[in-house]
DNA sequence: CGCACCATTGACGTGGTTCAACCTTGGTGG
DNA sequence: CCACCAAGGTTGAACCACGTCAATGGTGCG
Protein backbone atom coordinates (compact mmCIF):
# COMPACT_ATOMS: atom_id res chain seq x y z
CA UNK A 1 0.00 0.00 0.00
CA UNK A 2 1.27 3.56 -0.83
CA UNK A 3 2.58 5.28 2.52
CA UNK A 4 0.85 8.72 2.96
CA UNK A 5 1.04 11.45 5.39
CA UNK A 6 -2.02 10.53 7.45
CA UNK A 7 -1.39 13.83 9.86
CA UNK A 8 -2.73 16.29 7.77
CA UNK A 9 -2.74 19.88 8.47
CA UNK A 10 -6.22 20.93 10.08
CA UNK A 11 -7.94 24.07 8.95
CA UNK A 12 -8.81 26.72 11.39
CA UNK A 13 -12.83 25.63 12.97
CA UNK A 14 -14.01 28.59 11.19
CA UNK A 15 -12.81 26.67 7.97
CA UNK A 16 -14.25 23.74 9.23
CA UNK A 17 -16.98 21.85 6.75
CA UNK A 18 -18.82 20.18 10.21
CA UNK A 19 -18.44 23.82 12.18
CA UNK A 20 -21.91 23.92 12.43
CA UNK A 21 -23.23 20.90 12.38
CA UNK A 22 -20.70 19.09 15.32
CA UNK A 23 -19.86 19.30 18.98
CA UNK A 24 -18.56 22.53 18.73
CA UNK A 25 -21.71 24.21 17.15
CA UNK A 26 -22.68 26.30 19.30
CA UNK A 27 -19.00 27.27 20.31
CA UNK A 28 -18.26 31.11 20.43
CA UNK A 29 -15.25 32.77 18.72
CA UNK A 30 -13.34 32.57 22.08
CA UNK A 31 -14.14 28.73 22.67
CA UNK A 32 -13.03 27.96 18.99
CA UNK A 33 -9.47 29.53 19.83
CA UNK A 34 -9.44 27.06 22.79
CA UNK A 35 -10.51 23.98 20.34
CA UNK A 36 -7.91 24.97 18.12
CA UNK A 37 -5.23 24.51 20.75
CA UNK A 38 -6.63 21.19 21.43
CA UNK A 39 -7.39 19.32 18.21
CA UNK A 40 -5.19 17.11 15.99
CA UNK A 41 -6.56 16.09 13.11
CA UNK A 42 -5.97 12.18 12.34
CA UNK A 43 -7.04 10.13 9.34
CA UNK A 44 -7.15 6.30 8.31
CA UNK A 45 -7.30 4.62 5.66
CA UNK A 46 -10.16 2.50 4.43
CA UNK A 47 -10.44 -0.93 5.79
CA UNK A 48 -8.11 0.06 8.74
CA UNK A 49 -8.96 -0.86 12.79
CA UNK A 50 -9.10 2.47 14.23
CA UNK A 51 -10.07 0.63 17.99
CA UNK A 52 -10.76 -3.14 18.64
CA UNK A 53 -13.62 -3.89 21.08
CA UNK A 54 -12.25 -3.42 24.47
CA UNK A 55 -9.55 -1.66 23.80
CA UNK A 56 -7.88 1.60 25.29
CA UNK A 57 -9.46 4.75 23.25
CA UNK A 58 -7.22 7.93 24.57
CA UNK A 59 -9.51 10.49 22.71
CA UNK A 60 -12.68 11.49 21.38
CA UNK A 61 -13.75 13.44 18.24
CA UNK A 62 -15.83 14.46 15.31
CA UNK A 63 -15.99 12.85 12.23
CA UNK A 64 -14.59 15.46 9.52
CA UNK A 65 -14.73 13.25 6.43
CA UNK A 66 -15.52 9.62 5.09
CA UNK A 67 -17.50 7.16 7.08
CA UNK A 68 -16.81 4.79 9.82
CA UNK A 69 -18.36 2.16 11.04
CA UNK A 70 -19.04 0.63 14.96
CA UNK A 71 -19.40 -2.77 15.35
CA UNK A 72 -19.45 -5.39 17.90
CA UNK A 73 -18.88 -9.04 17.44
CA UNK A 74 -20.03 -12.65 19.19
CA UNK A 75 -17.71 -15.01 20.03
CA UNK A 76 -18.59 -17.43 17.52
CA UNK A 77 -18.20 -14.45 14.94
CA UNK A 78 -21.92 -13.16 14.06
CA UNK A 79 -21.40 -9.25 13.65
CA UNK A 80 -23.62 -6.26 13.92
CA UNK A 81 -23.18 -2.61 13.17
CA UNK A 82 -24.56 -1.13 15.81
CA UNK A 83 -23.40 2.47 14.66
CA UNK A 84 -22.23 4.54 11.05
CA UNK A 85 -20.23 7.46 11.91
CA UNK A 86 -20.89 10.38 9.50
CA UNK A 87 -19.61 13.62 9.17
CA UNK A 88 -20.10 15.35 12.93
CA UNK A 89 -21.04 12.51 14.55
CA UNK A 90 -19.31 12.10 17.94
CA UNK A 91 -17.04 9.39 19.34
CA UNK A 92 -15.91 8.24 22.09
CA UNK A 93 -17.30 8.43 25.98
CA UNK A 94 -15.55 11.37 28.06
CA UNK A 95 -16.42 9.22 31.13
CA UNK A 96 -15.04 5.92 29.66
CA UNK A 97 -11.52 5.06 28.41
CA UNK A 98 -12.20 1.90 26.66
CA UNK A 99 -14.34 1.39 23.15
CA UNK A 100 -17.44 -0.62 23.69
CA UNK A 101 -17.10 -0.74 20.28
CA UNK A 102 -14.84 -1.74 17.37
CA UNK A 103 -14.37 1.80 15.37
CA UNK A 104 -13.49 0.78 11.54
CA UNK A 105 -12.73 2.91 8.38
CA UNK A 106 -15.29 2.06 6.07
CA UNK A 107 -13.82 4.92 4.05
CA UNK A 108 -11.01 6.76 4.02
CA UNK A 109 -11.89 8.79 7.21
CA UNK A 110 -10.47 11.92 8.94
CA UNK A 111 -11.55 12.37 12.37
CA UNK A 112 -10.77 15.42 14.98
CA UNK A 113 -9.79 14.49 17.96
CA UNK A 114 -9.19 15.84 21.60
CA UNK A 115 -7.25 14.20 23.88
CA UNK A 116 -9.68 12.58 27.00
CA UNK A 117 -8.52 14.71 29.91
CA UNK A 118 -8.20 17.79 28.21
CA UNK A 119 -12.17 17.53 26.51
CA UNK A 120 -13.29 15.89 29.55
CA UNK A 121 -12.48 19.16 31.28
CA UNK A 122 -13.93 21.54 28.69
CA UNK A 123 -16.92 19.93 29.53
CA UNK A 124 -16.97 20.53 32.74
CA UNK A 125 -15.98 24.63 32.39
CA UNK A 126 -18.47 24.84 29.71
CA UNK A 127 -22.43 24.17 30.38
CA UNK A 128 -23.36 24.57 26.72
CA UNK A 129 -20.94 21.94 25.25
CA UNK A 130 -22.01 19.63 27.74
CA UNK A 131 -25.37 20.48 26.61
CA UNK A 132 -24.62 20.16 23.08
CA UNK A 133 -22.26 16.39 24.16
CA UNK A 134 -26.59 15.37 26.11
CA UNK A 135 -28.31 16.62 22.98
CA UNK A 136 -26.19 15.15 20.41
CA UNK A 137 -26.44 11.55 22.43
CA UNK A 138 -30.01 11.63 22.93
CA UNK A 139 -30.43 12.26 19.13
CA UNK A 140 -28.01 9.17 18.68
CA UNK A 141 -30.23 7.41 21.36
CA UNK A 142 -33.28 8.32 19.16
CA UNK A 143 -30.89 7.03 16.09
CA UNK A 144 -30.71 3.26 17.63
CA UNK A 145 -34.05 2.63 18.78
CA UNK A 146 -35.27 3.42 15.14
CA UNK A 147 -32.96 0.84 13.93
CA UNK A 148 -34.14 -1.31 16.71
CA UNK A 149 -37.68 -0.91 15.05
CA UNK A 150 -36.11 -1.64 11.64
CA UNK A 151 -33.74 -4.95 13.19
CA UNK A 152 -36.68 -6.26 14.90
CA UNK A 153 -39.57 -5.60 12.57
CA UNK A 154 -38.99 -5.06 9.14
CA UNK A 155 -38.39 -7.06 6.13
CA UNK A 156 -35.48 -7.71 4.29
CA UNK A 157 -36.47 -5.62 1.57
CA UNK A 158 -37.46 -2.69 3.65
CA UNK A 159 -34.54 -2.81 5.55
CA UNK A 160 -32.37 -2.57 2.47
CA UNK A 161 -34.90 0.58 1.21
CA UNK A 162 -34.62 2.06 4.65
CA UNK A 163 -30.32 2.20 4.71
CA UNK A 164 -30.55 3.49 0.98
CA UNK A 165 -32.93 6.84 2.38
CA UNK A 166 -30.55 7.21 5.36
CA UNK A 167 -27.92 7.43 3.34
CA UNK A 168 -29.51 9.44 0.45
CA UNK A 169 -30.87 11.96 3.01
CA UNK A 170 -27.79 12.34 4.86
CA UNK A 171 -25.23 12.40 1.86
CA UNK A 172 -27.47 13.00 -1.90
CA UNK A 173 -25.48 15.69 -3.49
CA UNK A 174 -27.46 16.37 -7.22
CA UNK A 175 -31.27 16.49 -7.30
CA UNK A 176 -33.28 15.33 -9.90
CA UNK A 177 -32.59 12.13 -10.08
CA UNK A 178 -30.67 12.27 -6.29
CA UNK A 179 -27.19 10.78 -6.00
CA UNK A 180 -25.06 9.58 -3.07
CA UNK A 181 -22.27 6.86 -3.01
CA UNK A 182 -22.84 4.32 -1.18
CA UNK A 183 -19.74 4.30 1.93
CA UNK A 184 -20.51 0.88 2.45
CA UNK A 185 -19.47 -2.80 0.69
CA UNK A 186 -22.09 -4.87 0.59
CA UNK A 187 -21.20 -7.00 3.29
CA UNK A 188 -21.06 -3.81 5.73
CA UNK A 189 -24.62 -3.06 4.41
CA UNK A 190 -25.30 -6.75 5.39
CA UNK A 191 -23.84 -6.16 8.96
CA UNK A 192 -25.77 -2.81 9.40
CA UNK A 193 -29.35 -4.96 8.59
CA UNK A 194 -28.60 -8.09 9.94
CA UNK A 195 -28.79 -9.94 6.78
CA UNK A 196 -26.35 -11.93 4.74
CA UNK A 197 -24.60 -10.57 2.01
CA UNK A 198 -26.35 -12.84 -0.22
CA UNK A 199 -29.68 -11.04 0.97
CA UNK A 200 -28.59 -7.30 0.56
CA UNK A 201 -27.43 -8.14 -3.57
CA UNK A 202 -30.95 -9.73 -3.90
CA UNK A 203 -32.88 -6.51 -2.17
CA UNK A 204 -30.96 -4.39 -4.13
CA UNK A 205 -31.23 -6.13 -7.62
CA UNK A 206 -35.00 -6.12 -6.85
CA UNK A 207 -35.62 -2.74 -5.96
CA UNK A 208 -33.69 -1.74 -9.11
CA UNK A 209 -35.67 -4.31 -11.12
CA UNK A 210 -38.76 -2.55 -9.64
CA UNK A 211 -37.72 0.84 -10.81
CA UNK A 212 -37.42 2.64 -6.62
CA UNK A 213 -33.48 2.95 -7.83
CA UNK A 214 -30.87 3.07 -10.21
CA UNK A 215 -27.04 1.83 -9.64
CA UNK A 216 -23.89 3.14 -10.93
CA UNK A 217 -21.19 0.68 -10.62
CA UNK A 218 -20.83 -0.93 -6.99
CA UNK A 219 -21.56 2.03 -4.74
CA UNK A 220 -23.23 4.66 -6.76
CA UNK A 221 -27.02 4.64 -6.25
CA UNK A 222 -29.90 6.67 -7.85
CA UNK A 223 -33.15 7.77 -6.73
CA UNK A 224 -35.53 9.07 -9.00
CA UNK A 225 -38.52 9.38 -6.61
CA UNK A 226 -37.41 9.01 -2.68
CA UNK A 227 -41.03 9.49 -1.37
CA UNK A 228 -41.71 6.07 -3.59
CA UNK A 229 -38.51 4.69 -1.48
CA UNK A 230 -39.26 5.62 1.61
CA UNK A 231 -42.93 4.10 1.01
CA UNK A 232 -40.91 0.82 0.51
CA UNK A 233 -39.20 1.33 3.33
CA UNK A 234 -42.42 1.60 5.38
CA UNK A 235 -41.14 5.71 6.56
CA UNK A 236 -43.80 7.09 8.04
CA UNK A 237 -43.70 10.61 6.10
CA UNK A 238 -44.36 12.74 9.78
CA UNK A 239 -41.14 13.38 10.77
CA UNK B 1 -62.42 -1.89 37.79
CA UNK B 2 -61.95 -0.74 41.25
CA UNK B 3 -61.14 2.86 41.71
CA UNK B 4 -57.55 3.17 43.80
CA UNK B 5 -56.47 6.52 44.47
CA UNK B 6 -53.16 7.42 41.97
CA UNK B 7 -51.79 10.62 43.28
CA UNK B 8 -50.01 8.89 46.55
CA UNK B 9 -47.81 11.05 49.25
CA UNK B 10 -44.64 11.07 48.15
CA UNK B 11 -41.66 10.17 50.50
CA UNK B 12 -39.24 12.41 51.33
CA UNK B 13 -36.05 12.06 48.90
CA UNK B 14 -33.92 10.66 51.27
CA UNK B 15 -36.45 7.68 51.91
CA UNK B 16 -36.69 6.86 48.33
CA UNK B 17 -35.95 3.37 47.18
CA UNK B 18 -34.23 4.80 44.16
CA UNK B 19 -32.63 7.84 46.05
CA UNK B 20 -28.83 6.26 45.23
CA UNK B 21 -29.29 5.22 41.50
CA UNK B 22 -31.41 7.49 39.47
CA UNK B 23 -31.01 11.42 38.21
CA UNK B 24 -30.87 12.43 41.65
CA UNK B 25 -27.82 10.18 42.41
CA UNK B 26 -25.66 13.31 42.63
CA UNK B 27 -27.39 15.91 44.13
CA UNK B 28 -26.71 16.72 47.93
CA UNK B 29 -28.99 17.81 50.59
CA UNK B 30 -29.74 21.17 49.51
CA UNK B 31 -30.31 20.20 45.68
CA UNK B 32 -33.16 17.11 47.41
CA UNK B 33 -34.64 19.97 48.86
CA UNK B 34 -35.19 21.61 45.78
CA UNK B 35 -36.28 18.52 44.95
CA UNK B 36 -38.71 17.87 46.83
CA UNK B 37 -40.60 21.09 45.81
CA UNK B 38 -40.88 20.35 42.30
CA UNK B 39 -41.83 16.41 42.33
CA UNK B 40 -45.10 15.00 41.88
CA UNK B 41 -46.05 11.16 42.72
CA UNK B 42 -47.63 9.70 40.24
CA UNK B 43 -49.65 6.27 39.49
CA UNK B 44 -50.73 4.48 36.49
CA UNK B 45 -52.73 0.91 36.72
CA UNK B 46 -51.14 -2.22 34.64
CA UNK B 47 -51.79 -1.86 31.06
CA UNK B 48 -52.96 2.33 30.81
CA UNK B 49 -51.18 4.05 28.22
CA UNK B 50 -49.33 6.49 29.37
CA UNK B 51 -48.88 8.82 26.51
CA UNK B 52 -49.20 8.01 23.10
CA UNK B 53 -46.26 8.02 20.46
CA UNK B 54 -46.10 11.99 18.91
CA UNK B 55 -48.50 13.17 22.27
CA UNK B 56 -47.50 16.11 24.35
CA UNK B 57 -45.52 14.69 27.18
CA UNK B 58 -45.45 18.00 29.69
CA UNK B 59 -43.11 16.12 32.24
CA UNK B 60 -40.06 13.95 32.51
CA UNK B 61 -39.15 11.80 35.31
CA UNK B 62 -38.03 8.82 37.00
CA UNK B 63 -39.35 5.46 37.76
CA UNK B 64 -39.95 4.70 41.25
CA UNK B 65 -41.54 1.21 41.05
CA UNK B 66 -43.45 -1.30 38.55
CA UNK B 67 -42.15 -1.43 34.83
CA UNK B 68 -43.10 0.39 31.61
CA UNK B 69 -42.46 -0.61 28.26
CA UNK B 70 -40.88 2.18 25.66
CA UNK B 71 -42.64 1.19 22.20
CA UNK B 72 -43.13 2.35 18.49
CA UNK B 73 -45.43 1.08 15.70
CA UNK B 74 -45.67 0.90 12.12
CA UNK B 75 -48.49 1.90 10.37
CA UNK B 76 -49.74 -1.50 9.27
CA UNK B 77 -49.78 -2.59 13.38
CA UNK B 78 -46.10 -4.37 13.53
CA UNK B 79 -44.38 -2.94 17.13
CA UNK B 80 -41.21 -2.97 18.39
CA UNK B 81 -40.02 -2.48 21.97
CA UNK B 82 -37.39 -0.11 22.29
CA UNK B 83 -36.98 0.11 26.08
CA UNK B 84 -37.87 -1.27 29.08
CA UNK B 85 -38.36 1.00 32.16
CA UNK B 86 -37.32 -0.11 35.76
CA UNK B 87 -37.32 1.47 38.80
CA UNK B 88 -34.33 4.76 38.81
CA UNK B 89 -34.84 4.58 34.59
CA UNK B 90 -35.62 8.29 33.33
CA UNK B 91 -38.20 9.14 31.13
CA UNK B 92 -38.39 12.07 28.73
CA UNK B 93 -36.17 14.55 27.24
CA UNK B 94 -35.61 17.50 28.83
CA UNK B 95 -35.45 19.50 25.78
CA UNK B 96 -38.39 18.18 23.75
CA UNK B 97 -42.42 18.15 24.45
CA UNK B 98 -43.40 15.39 22.38
CA UNK B 99 -43.19 11.51 23.24
CA UNK B 100 -40.91 9.89 20.16
CA UNK B 101 -42.55 6.23 21.79
CA UNK B 102 -45.76 4.97 23.35
CA UNK B 103 -44.92 4.75 26.68
CA UNK B 104 -47.22 2.08 28.48
CA UNK B 105 -47.66 0.54 32.05
CA UNK B 106 -46.45 -3.40 31.69
CA UNK B 107 -47.39 -3.39 35.61
CA UNK B 108 -48.70 -0.69 38.16
CA UNK B 109 -46.07 2.27 38.35
CA UNK B 110 -45.29 4.82 39.92
CA UNK B 111 -43.18 8.01 38.57
CA UNK B 112 -41.89 10.74 40.22
CA UNK B 113 -42.39 13.36 37.90
CA UNK B 114 -41.05 17.03 37.16
CA UNK B 115 -42.40 19.71 34.67
CA UNK B 116 -39.93 19.87 31.80
CA UNK B 117 -39.58 24.01 32.00
CA UNK B 118 -38.46 22.91 36.03
CA UNK B 119 -36.33 20.38 35.11
CA UNK B 120 -34.78 22.00 32.38
CA UNK B 121 -33.83 25.07 34.91
CA UNK B 122 -32.68 22.67 37.10
CA UNK B 123 -30.23 21.10 34.68
CA UNK B 124 -29.13 24.19 33.19
CA UNK B 125 -28.46 25.33 37.12
CA UNK B 126 -26.90 22.41 38.07
CA UNK B 127 -23.78 21.17 36.06
CA UNK B 128 -23.52 17.66 38.00
CA UNK B 129 -27.29 16.87 37.27
CA UNK B 130 -26.40 17.64 33.38
CA UNK B 131 -23.32 15.00 33.72
CA UNK B 132 -25.30 13.04 35.32
CA UNK B 133 -27.89 12.65 32.92
CA UNK B 134 -25.54 12.91 30.03
CA UNK B 135 -23.95 9.63 31.75
CA UNK B 136 -27.36 7.89 32.15
CA UNK B 137 -27.98 8.91 28.49
CA UNK B 138 -24.90 7.01 27.38
CA UNK B 139 -25.40 4.14 29.63
CA UNK B 140 -29.22 3.69 27.57
CA UNK B 141 -27.53 4.43 24.28
CA UNK B 142 -24.97 1.26 25.32
CA UNK B 143 -28.19 -0.75 26.60
CA UNK B 144 -29.85 0.36 22.97
CA UNK B 145 -26.53 -0.83 21.14
CA UNK B 146 -26.08 -4.34 22.87
CA UNK B 147 -30.01 -4.95 22.37
CA UNK B 148 -29.43 -4.08 18.20
CA UNK B 149 -27.35 -6.79 18.49
CA UNK B 150 -29.79 -8.99 20.31
CA UNK B 151 -32.54 -8.15 17.75
CA UNK B 152 -29.95 -8.68 14.70
CA UNK B 153 -27.77 -11.86 15.13
CA UNK B 154 -29.16 -14.00 17.69
CA UNK B 155 -31.23 -16.88 17.34
CA UNK B 156 -34.84 -16.86 19.24
CA UNK B 157 -33.50 -19.03 21.74
CA UNK B 158 -30.83 -16.53 22.78
CA UNK B 159 -32.81 -14.15 22.08
CA UNK B 160 -35.43 -15.47 25.20
CA UNK B 161 -32.57 -15.93 26.78
CA UNK B 162 -30.71 -12.89 26.88
CA UNK B 163 -34.12 -11.29 28.49
CA UNK B 164 -34.54 -13.34 30.86
CA UNK B 165 -30.98 -12.75 31.94
CA UNK B 166 -31.59 -8.96 32.04
CA UNK B 167 -34.60 -9.53 34.06
CA UNK B 168 -32.70 -11.75 36.40
CA UNK B 169 -29.78 -9.20 36.91
CA UNK B 170 -32.30 -6.30 37.46
CA UNK B 171 -34.14 -7.49 39.58
CA UNK B 172 -33.91 -11.03 41.16
CA UNK B 173 -34.60 -11.18 44.81
CA UNK B 174 -33.87 -15.16 46.03
CA UNK B 175 -30.71 -17.05 45.73
CA UNK B 176 -30.47 -20.80 45.09
CA UNK B 177 -32.30 -21.33 42.92
CA UNK B 178 -32.47 -16.77 42.03
CA UNK B 179 -35.98 -15.91 41.23
CA UNK B 180 -37.58 -13.17 39.51
CA UNK B 181 -40.87 -12.14 38.70
CA UNK B 182 -41.14 -11.25 35.04
CA UNK B 183 -42.76 -7.69 34.34
CA UNK B 184 -43.99 -8.62 31.04
CA UNK B 185 -46.89 -11.10 29.67
CA UNK B 186 -45.10 -13.57 26.81
CA UNK B 187 -46.98 -10.64 24.02
CA UNK B 188 -44.72 -7.84 25.67
CA UNK B 189 -41.86 -10.14 25.40
CA UNK B 190 -42.17 -10.84 21.77
CA UNK B 191 -42.71 -7.45 20.99
CA UNK B 192 -39.27 -6.78 22.83
CA UNK B 193 -37.63 -9.38 21.12
CA UNK B 194 -38.76 -8.76 17.26
CA UNK B 195 -40.64 -12.33 17.47
CA UNK B 196 -44.01 -13.78 17.75
CA UNK B 197 -45.60 -14.53 20.98
CA UNK B 198 -45.82 -18.30 19.74
CA UNK B 199 -41.70 -18.64 19.40
CA UNK B 200 -41.74 -16.80 22.62
CA UNK B 201 -43.79 -19.50 24.45
CA UNK B 202 -41.68 -22.18 22.67
CA UNK B 203 -38.24 -21.33 23.79
CA UNK B 204 -39.83 -21.22 27.05
CA UNK B 205 -40.79 -24.09 27.16
CA UNK B 206 -37.99 -25.40 25.49
CA UNK B 207 -35.63 -23.92 28.12
CA UNK B 208 -37.08 -25.20 31.21
CA UNK B 209 -37.15 -28.71 29.57
CA UNK B 210 -33.20 -28.02 28.72
CA UNK B 211 -33.00 -27.41 32.91
CA UNK B 212 -32.09 -24.09 32.23
CA UNK B 213 -35.08 -22.41 34.02
CA UNK B 214 -38.01 -23.17 36.04
CA UNK B 215 -41.67 -21.88 35.71
CA UNK B 216 -44.43 -20.49 38.41
CA UNK B 217 -47.47 -19.77 37.05
CA UNK B 218 -47.63 -17.33 34.04
CA UNK B 219 -44.61 -14.82 35.46
CA UNK B 220 -42.50 -16.44 37.84
CA UNK B 221 -38.66 -17.66 36.76
CA UNK B 222 -36.51 -19.33 38.57
CA UNK B 223 -32.78 -20.17 37.64
CA UNK B 224 -30.50 -22.46 39.66
CA UNK B 225 -27.15 -21.89 36.81
CA UNK B 226 -27.13 -18.15 35.89
CA UNK B 227 -24.09 -19.12 34.19
CA UNK B 228 -25.30 -21.87 31.89
CA UNK B 229 -28.13 -19.01 30.94
CA UNK B 230 -25.59 -16.81 30.29
CA UNK B 231 -23.97 -19.08 27.81
CA UNK B 232 -27.38 -20.07 26.12
CA UNK B 233 -27.75 -16.22 25.88
CA UNK B 234 -23.86 -15.76 23.80
CA UNK B 235 -23.49 -13.35 26.58
CA UNK B 236 -19.60 -12.88 26.79
CA UNK B 237 -18.69 -12.73 30.95
CA UNK B 238 -16.54 -10.08 30.77
CA UNK B 239 -18.46 -7.09 31.61
C1' DC C 1 -3.16 -9.43 -18.80
C1' DG C 2 -4.30 -11.72 -14.83
C1' DC C 3 -5.27 -11.95 -10.16
C1' DA C 4 -7.89 -10.52 -6.09
C1' DC C 5 -11.81 -8.98 -4.37
C1' DC C 6 -16.40 -7.84 -4.43
C1' DA C 7 -20.91 -8.72 -6.11
C1' DT C 8 -24.54 -11.46 -8.29
C1' DT C 9 -27.31 -15.43 -9.13
C1' DG C 10 -29.21 -20.10 -8.44
C1' DA C 11 -30.66 -24.27 -5.84
C1' DC C 12 -31.81 -25.91 -1.66
C1' DG C 13 -32.47 -26.10 3.53
C1' DT C 14 -34.44 -24.31 7.82
C1' DG C 15 -35.80 -21.29 11.72
C1' DG C 16 -39.43 -18.63 12.70
C1' DT C 17 -44.12 -17.13 11.28
C1' DT C 18 -48.86 -18.09 10.41
C1' DC C 19 -53.11 -20.13 11.26
C1' DA C 20 -55.74 -22.86 14.11
C1' DA C 21 -57.03 -25.62 18.01
C1' DC C 22 -56.76 -26.29 22.73
C1' DC C 23 -55.49 -25.56 27.55
C1' DT C 24 -55.11 -22.76 32.12
C1' DT C 25 -56.25 -19.42 35.20
C1' DG C 26 -58.55 -15.90 37.53
C1' DG C 27 -62.69 -13.20 37.86
C1' DT C 28 -67.87 -12.79 37.73
C1' DG C 29 -72.45 -13.58 38.47
C1' DG C 30 -76.28 -16.88 38.87
C1' DC D 1 -70.09 -22.47 45.40
C1' DC D 2 -69.14 -23.38 41.08
C1' DA D 3 -70.35 -22.81 36.03
C1' DC D 4 -68.99 -19.86 32.77
C1' DC D 5 -66.24 -16.71 30.24
C1' DA D 6 -62.45 -13.90 28.73
C1' DA D 7 -57.67 -13.37 28.42
C1' DG D 8 -53.31 -15.22 28.33
C1' DG D 9 -50.60 -19.09 27.21
C1' DT D 10 -49.29 -23.54 24.87
C1' DT D 11 -48.93 -26.76 21.15
C1' DG D 12 -49.20 -28.58 16.33
C1' DA D 13 -48.91 -28.44 11.21
C1' DA D 14 -47.89 -26.09 7.02
C1' DC D 15 -45.61 -22.38 4.81
C1' DC D 16 -42.16 -19.04 3.41
C1' DA D 17 -38.53 -15.51 3.91
C1' DC D 18 -34.09 -15.61 4.56
C1' DG D 19 -29.79 -18.27 5.24
C1' DT D 20 -26.42 -21.51 3.34
C1' DC D 21 -23.58 -23.38 -0.05
C1' DA D 22 -21.77 -23.16 -4.49
C1' DA D 23 -20.80 -21.40 -9.02
C1' DT D 24 -20.32 -17.40 -11.97
C1' DG D 25 -19.69 -12.56 -13.22
C1' DG D 26 -17.63 -8.02 -13.02
C1' DT D 27 -13.99 -4.55 -11.89
C1' DG D 28 -9.97 -2.22 -10.45
C1' DC D 29 -5.11 -2.66 -9.56
C1' DG D 30 -0.33 -4.37 -10.11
Amino acid sequence: MTRIDLSLAAPTCSACPIRHRAICATCGDDELLRLERMKTYRSWRVGQTIVMEGDVLPFVGSIVSGCATLTRSMEDGRTQMVGLLLPSDFVGRHDRDRAAYQIVAATDVTFCLFRRAEFQQLVRDTPHVMERLLKMSLDELDAAREWMMVLGRKTAREKVASLLVNILRRTATDVHPIRAELPLTREAMAIYLGLTIETVSRQMTALRRDGLIGLEGRRGILCADLAALQAEAEIDAAP
